[in-house]
DNA sequence: TTGATATCATTTGCATACGAATGAGTTTTC
DNA sequence: GAAAACTCATTCGTATGCAAATGATATCAA
């Protein structure tokens, strides 16, 4: 192989084309799987509440009475998911709507009791599905995880 | 405040029960966000497309012809799901559909000349996107988080 | 060879997820 | 105080995502 052969490789490596596009390498695929396998570690420990609707019970049990609006804001979701979810657990009872009496636009959303002896039933549940999602790390690489994690997020 | 409400609260403080239960700090909860962060900057970049749908063309690509059943395995979606990602690609022509002549179950997959020309088109956006949706973290942070995500998918 | 098993694809039902449009009510602004 | 701008909730349409059931075909094993 000649010099120039040699040179003409370098380049080629040194600055990939649309060959080198790796699908399984991408952040996004890769993302997208992780949550996959963590949905299915909740299904598996939970399989009556999806992670939505967990998500909309704790909330409610840390900030108590809020909109509907103002609870998407707080789990990441838009207005038309949190309706679903919502109307979803108000049929199983486990949430109560009523009208905001000042502002006649908004839908307070709350705990029935059953909701909250639901939610504080799976706590400890929902801590050993974080624990399981988390365990093909060690504690520092958790650490790590978490902190860059939360930047992409 | 007496002695013994002191050593209460410290106990109540050190040994977090269900009180602490924080959603936002939840991988699960997170990595939810981290996901949707993702395809809104995917929809940004590439708007015709989802990302399932440009996961199946990007394989597709790097493998050739092969079947629905064995392309989901690859891209990571069930036999339902790839249905009908597969169907919609090929209302618009992107691939087109053949039987396997020997076993007769098999129902082939394979990029169109459109559907190729899409791909290699797109895949430069999708190193854009890529690129963007690491841009909250250094070099050094990508390969590490890179590494650990690995792990957990 | 045939009966049990396994695989491939499809369909149905349910649950996110989000853009866009709409209607009702509230706040801002001039 | 009236018009403009904004906010809250709902609805519609489209697209994953998965469990479960079904039908067609292949393969394995007795």
């Amino acid at each position: 192989m000649s010099a120039e052969d040699n040179l003409l490789k370098l380049v080629e490596v040194e600055e990939p084309d649309d060959q080198d596009y790796l699908l399984q390498e991408q952040v996004g695929f890769i993302l997208r799987k992780a949550h996959q396998r963590h949905v299915a570690i909740f299904a598996a420990h939970i399989g009556d509440l999806t992670p939505p609707q967990f998500a909309a019970l704790a909330k409610l049990r840390d900030v108590g009475e809020t909109s509907q609006n103002q609870l998407g804001t707080l789990i990441a979701m838009d207005a038309a998911t949190v309706k679903g979810v919502i109307d979803r657990l108000k049929a199983r009872g486990l949430v109560e709507l009523s009208k905001h009496e000042v502002d006649k636009r908004r839908l307070l959303v709350n705990l029935t009791a059953e909701g909250r002896d639901a939610i504080e039933r799976l706590i400890p549940q929902a801590r050993e599905i974080t624990k399981e999602t988390l365990a093909p790390l060690s504690a520092k690489e958790v650490t790590t995880f978490m902190k860059l994690l939360a930047k992409l997020a």
